[in-house]
DNA sequence: CACGATCAGTAGCATTTTGCAACTGATTCG
DNA sequence: CGAATCAGTTGCAAAATGCTACTGATCGTG
């Protein structure tokens, strides 16, 4: 996970870079559902225990986590940095894809509820007249050309 | 990546288990700008060939990808299911949040461009009403809850 | 204060996954 | 035919991961 990727100059490849292992994504899903001790995430995600301070260090270092001490002295709090938070675009992203493919329509699995009881709306790409976007309509314009 | 996570009711687990591994979601990234063979994925992305085999089965097994033999008989063409298609809006989410947090303000990086030539505007999750939605304004709501 | 329980890790070692480089076998081009 | 290209496969070394057990600090209760 520290090697530089082939095209530095692509988001996507920097990006998973950034939190594209095995773990890191499910540590900031629960992260968002107010997992905040050592425990929470290690009970949740099931990870063990070396790879789970792995991780937390790393997103510590990457910015996207944030640790302080509970001011009862014990716990360590780790909370979401804004740039963790913004992460809340891609999870809803793959939830939603989670939810169309890798379920049969009688398998129960959880839900995301806006404030007004509803399931969220699907998420979509659109460009700039609103229009929905997709693979055929959009191109990758590489930087410098 | 066979494991069975800790929480089967989760599609963020259940996605990630599909396509979140180090190489997958680049390889569907390239799918996704016209790569299209085995050599296309490799020189790319710069995985190593086993695991490049190895990635391009699992992702035909799990319905991503599909393989067909070229007309002229030689090459093997790999190209994206509708499933794997509907993976644009991750993919999309991935590049935004990597643009917005993994660059310096002066680094180059491509860009996802709509067809009128427009960068492709922020995604957004917004509740039923269309307001904007974020982490304080939804709950996970646990199947059978 | 002593006792056990809980929390947040570390350490050691076995297993699994990756990465690298070389090799195969089919096809195609000159 | 001979060389090159494509799509892999194989073997082995290196790295990441998982499991289990251990440490040290703190906390609640008698």
């Amino acid at each position: 996970m520290t090697t530089t990727w082939t095209d530095p100059t692509c988001p996507v490849a920097r990006a998973l870079d950034l939190i594209g292992d095995r773990w890191t994504l499910l540590i900031i899903r629960d992260a968002m559902d107010n997992a905040r001790t050592f425990t929470d995430f290690q009970q949740r995600t099931g990870i063990a225990r070396n790879i789970l301070t792995d991780r937390l260090h790393r997103l510590i270092d990457r910015g996207i986590l944030h640790r302080h001490t509970a001011p009862t002295g014990k716990r360590q709090i780790y909370t979401l940095t804004p740039t963790g938070r913004d992460l809340f675009t891609v999870i809803v992203a793959l939830r939603q894809w989670g939810e169309r493919h890798a379920y049969t329509p009688d398998e129960p699995h959880s839900t995301l509820i806006d404030h007004h009881g509803q399931p969220l709306p699907r998420l979509h790409p659109t460009d700039t007249h609103g229009t929905p976007a997709d693979i055929d309509t959009t191109t990758v314009h590489k930087s410098g050309e």
